[in-house]
DNA sequence: CTACAAATGATATCGCATTCGCAATAGCGG
DNA sequence: CCGCTATTGCGAATGCGATATCATTTGTAG
Protein backbone atom coordinates (compact mmCIF):
# COMPACT_ATOMS: atom_id res chain seq x y z
CA UNK A 1 0.00 0.00 0.00
CA UNK A 2 2.84 2.42 0.35
CA UNK A 3 5.39 2.99 3.61
CA UNK A 4 5.71 2.43 6.95
CA UNK A 5 7.68 4.55 9.61
CA UNK A 6 10.37 3.27 10.10
CA UNK A 7 10.37 0.90 13.36
CA UNK A 8 13.32 -1.31 13.62
CA UNK A 9 11.88 -4.36 11.96
CA UNK A 10 9.04 -5.01 9.12
CA UNK A 11 6.42 -7.16 9.98
CA UNK A 12 3.56 -8.37 8.89
CA UNK A 13 1.39 -7.78 11.02
CA UNK A 14 2.50 -3.76 11.03
CA UNK A 15 2.14 -3.88 6.94
CA UNK A 16 -1.33 -5.10 7.34
CA UNK A 17 -2.63 -2.72 10.29
CA UNK A 18 -1.42 0.25 8.25
CA UNK A 19 -2.52 -0.84 5.26
CA UNK A 20 -6.21 -0.95 6.61
CA UNK A 21 -5.91 2.64 7.95
CA UNK A 22 -4.47 4.14 4.59
CA UNK A 23 -7.47 1.99 2.53
CA UNK A 24 -10.39 2.94 4.77
CA UNK A 25 -11.97 5.79 3.43
CA UNK A 26 -13.08 6.77 7.35
CA UNK A 27 -12.08 6.98 10.67
CA UNK A 28 -11.42 3.42 12.66
CA UNK A 29 -11.98 2.02 15.67
CA UNK A 30 -9.32 -0.17 17.31
CA UNK A 31 -11.58 -3.37 17.07
CA UNK A 32 -12.10 -2.68 13.03
CA UNK A 33 -8.59 -2.19 12.69
CA UNK A 34 -8.01 -5.66 14.28
CA UNK A 35 -11.09 -6.92 12.42
CA UNK A 36 -10.40 -5.86 9.09
CA UNK A 37 -6.23 -6.62 9.74
CA UNK A 38 -6.69 -9.80 10.64
CA UNK A 39 -8.03 -10.73 6.94
CA UNK A 40 -4.44 -10.14 6.45
CA UNK A 41 -2.90 -11.68 9.83
CA UNK A 42 -5.46 -13.92 11.00
CA UNK A 43 -4.15 -14.50 14.81
CA UNK A 44 -3.75 -10.67 15.00
CA UNK A 45 -3.80 -9.67 18.89
CA UNK A 46 -5.55 -6.21 19.82
CA UNK A 47 -2.39 -5.78 21.52
CA UNK A 48 -0.83 -5.49 18.81
CA UNK A 49 -2.97 -3.29 17.11
CA UNK A 50 -2.97 -0.76 20.18
CA UNK A 51 0.89 -1.35 20.30
CA UNK A 52 1.19 -0.37 16.47
CA UNK A 53 -1.54 2.53 16.68
CA UNK A 54 0.71 4.19 19.11
CA UNK A 55 3.84 3.78 17.00
CA UNK A 56 2.28 5.27 14.38
CA UNK A 57 0.67 8.24 16.24
CA UNK A 58 4.42 9.15 17.36
CA UNK A 59 5.00 9.59 14.07
CA UNK A 60 2.69 11.46 12.95
CA UNK A 61 1.45 8.70 10.26
CA UNK A 62 -1.78 8.63 11.79
CA UNK A 63 -3.94 11.04 14.43
CA UNK A 64 -6.86 9.84 17.10
CA UNK A 65 -10.34 10.93 15.90
CA UNK A 66 -12.53 11.45 19.02
CA UNK A 67 -16.12 11.73 19.11
CA UNK A 68 -17.84 12.36 22.04
CA UNK A 69 -18.75 9.84 24.43
CA UNK A 70 -17.00 7.19 21.99
CA UNK A 71 -13.93 4.82 21.63
CA UNK A 72 -10.84 6.59 19.44
CA UNK A 73 -11.31 6.14 16.17
CA UNK A 74 -7.67 6.36 13.80
CA UNK A 75 -7.13 7.89 10.42
CA UNK A 76 -3.86 8.86 8.50
CA UNK A 77 -2.82 12.27 9.57
CA UNK A 78 -2.30 13.71 6.11
CA UNK A 79 -5.56 14.53 5.78
CA UNK A 80 -5.96 18.46 5.96
CA UNK A 81 -8.56 20.13 7.90
CA UNK A 82 -12.14 18.62 7.91
CA UNK A 83 -14.96 17.12 9.87
CA UNK A 84 -16.87 14.20 10.42
CA UNK A 85 -19.80 12.97 10.47
CA UNK A 86 -21.54 9.45 12.55
CA UNK A 87 -24.31 7.51 10.95
CA UNK A 88 -27.13 7.02 13.86
CA UNK A 89 -27.74 3.74 12.15
CA UNK A 90 -24.65 1.75 11.59
CA UNK A 91 -22.62 3.78 13.97
CA UNK A 92 -19.59 4.63 11.10
CA UNK A 93 -17.98 7.75 10.67
CA UNK A 94 -17.24 9.43 7.83
CA UNK A 95 -15.01 12.53 6.92
CA UNK A 96 -16.51 15.89 5.91
CA UNK A 97 -14.32 17.74 3.46
CA UNK A 98 -15.90 21.18 3.25
CA UNK A 99 -15.72 23.57 6.49
CA UNK A 100 -18.19 26.35 6.59
CA UNK A 101 -14.69 28.79 7.97
CA UNK A 102 -15.11 31.47 10.24
CA UNK A 103 -16.90 30.71 13.39
CA UNK A 104 -15.50 33.88 15.55
CA UNK A 105 -18.98 35.54 15.60
CA UNK A 106 -19.78 32.75 17.91
CA UNK A 107 -17.37 33.20 20.19
CA UNK A 108 -18.44 35.59 23.67
CA UNK A 109 -16.10 39.12 23.88
CA UNK A 110 -12.85 38.45 25.53
CA UNK A 111 -12.82 34.68 24.20
CA UNK A 112 -10.60 33.70 21.92
CA UNK A 113 -11.19 31.46 19.31
CA UNK A 114 -8.44 29.15 18.31
CA UNK A 115 -9.67 26.00 16.75
CA UNK A 116 -12.81 24.26 16.36
CA UNK A 117 -14.75 21.11 15.66
CA UNK A 118 -17.98 19.48 13.78
CA UNK A 119 -19.76 17.10 14.46
CA UNK A 120 -22.62 15.94 12.19
CA UNK A 121 -25.01 13.37 12.67
CA UNK A 122 -27.68 11.86 10.55
CA UNK A 123 -27.93 8.97 8.24
CA UNK A 124 -25.10 7.59 5.80
CA UNK A 125 -26.02 6.86 2.18
CA UNK A 126 -26.50 3.24 2.68
CA UNK A 127 -28.84 3.84 5.70
CA UNK A 128 -30.56 6.88 4.18
CA UNK A 129 -31.95 4.74 1.16
CA UNK A 130 -32.59 0.87 2.23
CA UNK A 131 -33.85 0.88 5.47
CA UNK A 132 -32.31 -3.15 5.86
CA UNK A 133 -31.13 -3.44 9.27
CA UNK A 134 -27.39 -2.49 8.45
CA UNK A 135 -23.99 -4.44 10.03
CA UNK A 136 -22.27 -2.18 12.11
CA UNK A 137 -19.34 -0.66 12.00
CA UNK A 138 -16.98 -3.00 9.84
CA UNK A 139 -18.66 -3.91 6.48
CA UNK B 1 -33.08 28.41 44.27
CA UNK B 2 -36.13 26.32 42.38
CA UNK B 3 -38.14 23.58 42.94
CA UNK B 4 -36.44 20.23 42.71
CA UNK B 5 -38.25 17.34 40.60
CA UNK B 6 -40.42 15.33 42.76
CA UNK B 7 -38.16 12.36 44.17
CA UNK B 8 -39.86 10.38 47.00
CA UNK B 9 -37.83 12.55 49.55
CA UNK B 10 -36.64 16.10 49.82
CA UNK B 11 -33.33 15.67 51.19
CA UNK B 12 -30.31 18.54 51.94
CA UNK B 13 -27.96 16.77 49.40
CA UNK B 14 -30.76 16.47 46.10
CA UNK B 15 -31.43 20.66 46.86
CA UNK B 16 -27.42 21.47 47.39
CA UNK B 17 -26.72 18.93 43.61
CA UNK B 18 -29.71 20.58 41.95
CA UNK B 19 -28.92 24.20 43.42
CA UNK B 20 -25.29 24.05 42.19
CA UNK B 21 -26.15 22.74 38.52
CA UNK B 22 -28.75 26.03 38.31
CA UNK B 23 -26.91 28.09 39.78
CA UNK B 24 -23.66 27.56 37.29
CA UNK B 25 -23.30 29.37 34.40
CA UNK B 26 -21.49 26.07 32.09
CA UNK B 27 -21.68 22.87 32.75
CA UNK B 28 -20.02 20.89 35.35
CA UNK B 29 -18.35 17.80 35.97
CA UNK B 30 -19.30 14.78 38.44
CA UNK B 31 -16.82 16.05 40.60
CA UNK B 32 -17.12 20.20 40.22
CA UNK B 33 -20.44 19.34 41.19
CA UNK B 34 -19.16 17.25 44.27
CA UNK B 35 -17.00 20.05 45.29
CA UNK B 36 -19.45 22.97 45.06
CA UNK B 37 -22.47 21.10 46.53
CA UNK B 38 -19.91 19.94 49.30
CA UNK B 39 -20.42 23.83 50.53
CA UNK B 40 -23.42 23.18 51.46
CA UNK B 41 -23.34 19.27 52.21
CA UNK B 42 -19.65 18.94 54.01
CA UNK B 43 -19.77 15.41 53.59
CA UNK B 44 -21.40 14.67 50.52
CA UNK B 45 -20.93 11.63 48.71
CA UNK B 46 -19.48 11.06 44.98
CA UNK B 47 -22.07 7.94 44.75
CA UNK B 48 -25.10 10.71 46.25
CA UNK B 49 -23.59 13.07 43.29
CA UNK B 50 -24.26 10.34 40.43
CA UNK B 51 -27.58 9.12 42.39
CA UNK B 52 -28.92 12.86 41.44
CA UNK B 53 -27.45 13.06 38.61
CA UNK B 54 -29.24 10.09 36.72
CA UNK B 55 -32.48 10.99 38.80
CA UNK B 56 -32.30 14.53 37.33
CA UNK B 57 -31.74 13.13 34.14
CA UNK B 58 -34.43 10.47 34.02
CA UNK B 59 -36.95 13.49 34.77
CA UNK B 60 -35.57 15.87 31.96
CA UNK B 61 -34.22 18.38 34.41
CA UNK B 62 -31.01 18.32 33.75
CA UNK B 63 -28.91 16.74 30.76
CA UNK B 64 -25.63 15.68 29.87
CA UNK B 65 -23.31 17.84 27.67
CA UNK B 66 -20.31 15.26 26.37
CA UNK B 67 -17.31 16.46 24.82
CA UNK B 68 -14.59 14.39 22.48
CA UNK B 69 -12.09 12.50 24.92
CA UNK B 70 -13.89 13.63 28.36
CA UNK B 71 -16.10 12.96 30.77
CA UNK B 72 -19.75 14.54 30.66
CA UNK B 73 -20.84 17.69 31.95
CA UNK B 74 -23.99 18.33 33.24
CA UNK B 75 -26.67 21.61 32.72
CA UNK B 76 -30.18 22.54 33.07
CA UNK B 77 -32.20 20.36 30.17
CA UNK B 78 -34.20 23.96 29.57
CA UNK B 79 -31.21 25.51 27.83
CA UNK B 80 -32.15 25.84 23.84
CA UNK B 81 -30.11 24.73 21.15
CA UNK B 82 -26.58 25.95 21.46
CA UNK B 83 -22.84 25.09 21.09
CA UNK B 84 -19.65 25.11 23.66
CA UNK B 85 -16.06 26.45 24.13
CA UNK B 86 -13.91 25.10 25.45
CA UNK B 87 -10.84 27.22 27.09
CA UNK B 88 -7.78 24.94 26.69
CA UNK B 89 -5.91 26.69 29.97
CA UNK B 90 -8.84 26.17 32.93
CA UNK B 91 -10.52 23.52 31.12
CA UNK B 92 -13.72 24.86 31.66
CA UNK B 93 -16.63 24.85 29.44
CA UNK B 94 -19.02 27.63 28.16
CA UNK B 95 -22.53 27.60 26.84
CA UNK B 96 -22.35 29.77 23.50
CA UNK B 97 -25.74 30.94 22.38
CA UNK B 98 -25.67 31.30 19.12
CA UNK B 99 -25.27 28.59 16.15
CA UNK B 100 -24.39 29.20 12.65
CA UNK B 101 -27.51 27.17 11.48
CA UNK B 102 -27.78 25.53 8.17
CA UNK B 103 -25.00 22.84 7.27
CA UNK B 104 -26.81 20.91 4.88
CA UNK B 105 -23.96 21.96 2.64
CA UNK B 106 -21.58 20.12 4.13
CA UNK B 107 -23.14 16.77 3.95
CA UNK B 108 -22.13 14.15 1.07
CA UNK B 109 -25.16 13.70 -1.74
CA UNK B 110 -27.18 10.70 -0.48
CA UNK B 111 -26.08 11.71 3.18
CA UNK B 112 -29.48 13.18 5.83
CA UNK B 113 -28.24 15.47 8.16
CA UNK B 114 -30.25 14.80 11.65
CA UNK B 115 -28.19 17.19 13.77
CA UNK B 116 -24.89 18.85 14.83
CA UNK B 117 -22.48 19.54 17.38
CA UNK B 118 -20.28 22.21 17.18
CA UNK B 119 -17.14 22.76 19.66
CA UNK B 120 -14.78 26.37 19.92
CA UNK B 121 -11.63 25.84 21.70
CA UNK B 122 -9.29 28.38 22.92
CA UNK B 123 -9.20 30.85 25.61
CA UNK B 124 -11.81 31.63 27.72
CA UNK B 125 -11.76 35.68 28.66
CA UNK B 126 -10.15 35.07 32.36
CA UNK B 127 -7.49 33.33 30.51
CA UNK B 128 -6.90 35.58 27.71
CA UNK B 129 -5.89 38.31 29.54
CA UNK B 130 -4.04 37.67 32.47
CA UNK B 131 -1.20 35.04 31.83
CA UNK B 132 -1.58 33.83 35.51
CA UNK B 133 -1.55 30.06 36.05
CA UNK B 134 -5.59 29.46 36.35
CA UNK B 135 -7.16 27.18 38.96
CA UNK B 136 -8.03 24.22 36.84
CA UNK B 137 -12.01 23.42 36.44
CA UNK B 138 -13.53 24.83 39.66
CA UNK B 139 -13.57 28.38 41.10
C1' DC C 1 -43.36 11.32 68.70
C1' DT C 2 -42.98 6.87 66.20
C1' DA C 3 -42.14 3.82 62.82
C1' DC C 4 -41.08 2.71 58.35
C1' DA C 5 -38.81 3.10 54.21
C1' DA C 6 -36.14 6.23 51.26
C1' DA C 7 -31.72 8.21 50.99
C1' DT C 8 -26.98 8.58 52.32
C1' DG C 9 -21.88 7.65 53.08
C1' DA C 10 -18.21 4.75 52.78
C1' DT C 11 -16.21 1.48 50.27
C1' DA C 12 -16.12 -2.59 47.45
C1' DT C 13 -17.02 -3.88 42.95
C1' DC C 14 -17.92 -3.61 38.05
C1' DG C 15 -17.13 -2.72 33.03
C1' DC C 16 -14.25 -1.98 29.73
C1' DA C 17 -10.60 0.05 27.03
C1' DT C 18 -5.91 -0.16 27.24
C1' DT C 19 -1.38 -1.79 28.85
C1' DC C 20 1.88 -5.11 30.88
C1' DG C 21 4.64 -9.40 31.52
C1' DC C 22 6.71 -12.95 29.50
C1' DA C 23 7.66 -16.98 26.84
C1' DA C 24 7.59 -17.95 21.98
C1' DT C 25 8.22 -16.27 17.25
C1' DA C 26 10.41 -14.26 13.52
C1' DG C 27 13.05 -10.15 11.09
C1' DC C 28 17.50 -9.25 9.59
C1' DG C 29 22.58 -8.31 9.71
C1' DG C 30 26.50 -10.90 9.05
C1' DC D 1 22.17 -20.56 7.91
C1' DC D 2 22.94 -18.41 12.80
C1' DG D 3 22.14 -15.78 16.42
C1' DC D 4 20.52 -11.77 18.45
C1' DT D 5 16.79 -9.22 19.86
C1' DA D 6 12.62 -6.70 18.35
C1' DT D 7 8.05 -8.09 18.01
C1' DT D 8 4.13 -10.92 18.84
C1' DG D 9 0.21 -13.41 21.14
C1' DC D 10 -1.96 -14.48 25.03
C1' DG D 11 -3.79 -13.72 29.27
C1' DA D 12 -3.37 -11.15 33.41
C1' DA D 13 -3.19 -6.61 35.29
C1' DT D 14 -4.31 -1.72 35.36
C1' DG D 15 -6.84 2.67 35.59
C1' DC D 16 -10.74 4.89 36.32
C1' DG D 17 -15.44 6.39 35.93
C1' DA D 18 -19.56 4.69 37.42
C1' DT D 19 -22.46 1.50 40.10
C1' DA D 20 -23.70 -1.81 43.77
C1' DT D 21 -23.79 -3.16 48.64
C1' DC D 22 -25.23 -2.42 53.12
C1' DA D 23 -25.37 -0.56 57.67
C1' DT D 24 -26.76 3.90 59.26
C1' DT D 25 -29.19 8.22 58.95
C1' DT D 26 -33.12 10.93 58.10
C1' DG D 27 -37.61 12.52 55.80
C1' DT D 28 -42.27 12.17 56.48
C1' DA D 29 -46.97 10.18 56.95
C1' DG D 30 -49.92 9.34 60.57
Amino acid sequence: MGDLPRMKRRTRQHQAIYDVIVAADRPLLAQEILTLAAGAVPQLSIATVYRTIKALQETCTIKAVLLPGQNPRYEPADHSHHHYFQCRQCERVFDVGTCPGNLDNLVPSGFTLEDHEIILYGRCCECSTGQEQATRLVR
